[in-house]
DNA sequence: TTGTACGCGTTATCAT
DNA sequence: ATGATAACGCGTACAA
């Protein structure tokens, strides 16, 4: 005989640990595999009766279908990659992602798995084809700088692996993209922070090569230029997002001769690091420094003052890329899904002493 | 016919995006799917010129097998899962266990599928037994609380999931830990505050289901004990590792009437937490208040003043673990891997002001 | 509405 | 040392 047939038939169901296959469900339920196939799968050409033995049967056996029959029988696996750069990986933003991305994979039968991978090497399309074949995943969600990289995209698009980008820099031709508008975001904040007299604004970059930190920086500007005040270099300094890039930018910014009397840093570990150096400077925040921050990630409530800054719903984009990852919304073609943002204000933020 | 042919016989390598399988490796290289399943796998028995031949096949097809068969096929997957309780999935202690598996992972060529269960939830066995039996996972990787309680052992166990617990509270017969010695660790820290002159020494403790938390409480009260210091339940109050909770209980020991001179918490959210009620009740860190944390994570040298802290080799233990399982180390018994803490001082703490 | 039988890409058991 | 072929558990044309 060379078909699958039922497994172990001698023992019915002896102490075997083994996980109920759907064989078993299909014996006890009276029916054949395919039936039981369309109950778990929520197909609707079953009948209630039958529907109604079959479930009682998953229950009895707590039957689980399994990952991997799965994903070899159809291309459809039920897996969630989220691909992040290696530097990346252990930041609050990326943390927060992931939670979010969990939660829903959960509510939703999903799991997910996290590769990480070097974006500076030069063989990073061959790092991401290597991953997804592998695994022929469901769907990956991509993070700045990664969702940027044109050795990425085309990896993941050449294996037609379905892929959402987390706030990407350019809009993609066929891809899905969930992002808040960080332009207007900055935009807010720097004319929060005018608005309570500030003329002179310092500002922290991100990451040169990420989209969001271009955006942020881009609202900065649009919001000195909208107040009628210039832009100076040397009040925009670079950062890499990272705490320590952050105190670097901030002596920069604290030793100029004219300094300034608020620094908005394009997130909250570059802003903590701002309060460090304004310690070593005997600053009083907010008194003499206002300092604001980006995310509302956890720093941003830990260091004290606790941190004004722009709350960007993180979890909720991630909930959001899976649930499109799900219902593989690509096959109506690419959209982008905007959240939107919130000014929070805390204690490092006040109208400049007057001089 | 019935068997397995290999696919697409016509059209030898068209346009077509599937990742190459195991049958156009052996067809390139002239041999039958088996002997390249044994030149993948790494095993002895095949010629060297034969062994050529296939990797040549590989490297020129950029074969890799699909995780999906391996699981289905063996019982060992490639997945190793990391299991972590929700409240604390988005911890830095958790990030850094996940960076430190995902480093390994991928240079062993694992895979991490990470899972968030609900401690609280009673069906807490059956949430683990769901997610081992869809993935029948090469390994897991437990923490605290989870890995001490008793549902998730035995819902592995009964599975058959080999799993190795990071920092459990008590022994268990057939498993194998990874984790410092927090009580000497603790005890250490202690030591050091008592050797600067502080007699009054706060401790603020770990969530109560900690096996750490407890262990790192015991080394404080033995290292009082060994200075022949009291131990005073009014300088002990409980945390729960997060920021909000040492809030409140850093609260409660500064509004002591004889307040302590040195605060030690549990980890460093919970003594970033007394930098910041300190600042509320007007106390100069380190001069009126020395404090201490523990863990050595992110948030320690982000806050100012820097925290003295213990720094426990996160991911270096989350490689470890990995490296274990991978070597499927539980059929060589179960056992203890200890690594070793490091006291960390930075500008936190200092000897007591003379009152 | 329900069932049969094949294929997915591996590993594993036996031969040779 | 190597190869033919049966599992593995599920999805799915196709048939009934």
């Amino acid at each position: 005989m060379k078909q699958n047939s039922p497994p172990s038939p001698p023992r019915e169901k002896a102490k075997t640990q083994k996980p109920a296959s759907i064989y078993d469900v299909a014996k006890r339920a009276n029916v054949s595999i395919k039936t039981v196939s369309r109950v778990v799968n929520h197909l609707s050409n079953v009948g209630d009766e039958t529907r109604k033995r079959v479930m009682e049967a998953v229950e009895a056996l707590s039957y689980r279908p399994n990952l991997y029959a799965r994903g070899l029988a159809s291309e459809r696996s039920f897996l969630i990659g989220l691909l992040c750069d290696i530097p990346a990986a252990g930041s609050g933003y990326v943390s927060a992602l992931q939670i979010g991305m969990l939660s829903r994979c959960r509510k939703e039968g999903y799991h997910l798995i996290v590769e990480s991978v070097d974006g500076q090497k030069s063989d990073l399309g061959d790092q991401v084809r290597a991953f997804v074949a592998v695994s022929r995943l469901h769907g990956v969600v991509l993070t700045s700088p990664l969702c940027d990289l044109p050795a990425v995209v085309e990896a993941l698009e050449s294996s037609r692996t379905p892929f959402v980008r987390i706030a990407p820099e350019k809009p993609l031709p066929h891809s899905i993209d969930v992002r808040i508008d960080d332009r207007t975001a900055a935009y807010d904040m720097t004319t929060y922070l005018i608005g309570l007299g500030h003329r002179r604004i310092g500002f922290i970059k991100g990451t040169a090569d990420h989209g969001d930190a271009k955006a942020r920086l881009e609202g900065y500007r649009a919001a000195l230029a909208q107040a009628g005040l210039p832009f100076l270099e040397e009040l925009c300094v670079q950062g890499q997002f990272t705490y320590l890039s952050g105190i670097e930018a901030s002596e920069r910014l604290l030793s100029l001769k004219k300094r300034p009397t608020a620094i908005f840093a394009c997130n909250d570990d570059m802003a903590a690091a701002v309060l460090a150096t304004s310690q070593r400077f005997n600053l009083k925040i907010p008194q003499q420094l206002s300092v604001a921050g980006f995310d509302d990630s956890l720093v941003a409530q830990v260091v004290w003052p606790r941190l004004t800054t722009c709350r960007q719903p993180i979890e909720e984009m991630a909930q959001a890329a899976v649930s499109i990852l799900i219902q593989r919304s690509a096959e109506q073609g690419p959209f982008e899904k905007r959240l939107s943002h919130e000014l929070v204000v805390r204690e490092s933020t006040a109208p400049p002493e007057a001089s």
